[in-house]
DNA sequence: CGTTGATCAAATCAGCCTTGGTCATAGTTG
DNA sequence: CAACTATGACCAAGGCTGATTTGATCAACG
């Protein structure tokens, strides 16, 4: 329920209808994920940075079976919090 | 500029101006990391997942000075992307 | 109702994380 | 709209933490 908490915490402090903000939350997410895309990178003033970073093949192991995996190269998106936001964690 | 695009991306899609769109966004982020405060944990479906981390105390070095510190516990804000947002990066 | 994500196991090595001054860019305000 | 302020990136080296892998099941979102 953390969307709809959050649309609902939105609406409230915007005045926007449930629908609206709604809205405006999808937008924002999908923006972001946009810039990250684009850019590798995007910054929220106060509450931190998205990077793609980039993951070096590496071996693993199955959990399940035990079995030696090889894992592949791939790319995540990190995260690095602003001061303002680890305050009072 | 990272904030100014997304305020007009999302004043374009929602079709609010851009100082509701703004307060919007601000309002998203504010309560978002009011979420993770309070649960720590905050859930973006199709985005990723905020998850409040603990970092054990570690032996460091200052890299100016070459000294080995003592980094003490803390907490950070670590996040979990979405299999959505990691297609095409 | 369909789809999406969390969860759990064990083991490994990649890369995060530390300091702090300086610089550049983003945000804000008059 | 331009200037000012504030916020974050950047860099060094090295140790040791923790993210990551499979896949089925369960819960919850849409």
């Amino acid at each position: 329920m953390t969307k709809a908490d959050l649309i609902n915490a939105v609406a409230k402090t915007t005045k926007l209808s449930k629908r609206a903000a709604g809205d405006a939350v999808d937008a924002t997410f999908g923006n972001l994920a946009r810039s990250i895309r684009k850019d590798k990178r995007a910054q929220v003033p106060g509450f931190g940075t998205f990077t793609v970073r980039s993951r070096k093949a590496r071996k693993g192991r199955n959990p399940q079976t035990g079995d030696v995996i090889r894992i592949k190269a791939s790319k995540t998106v990190g995260f690095k919090p602003a001061p303002g936001l680890k305050k009072g964690l």
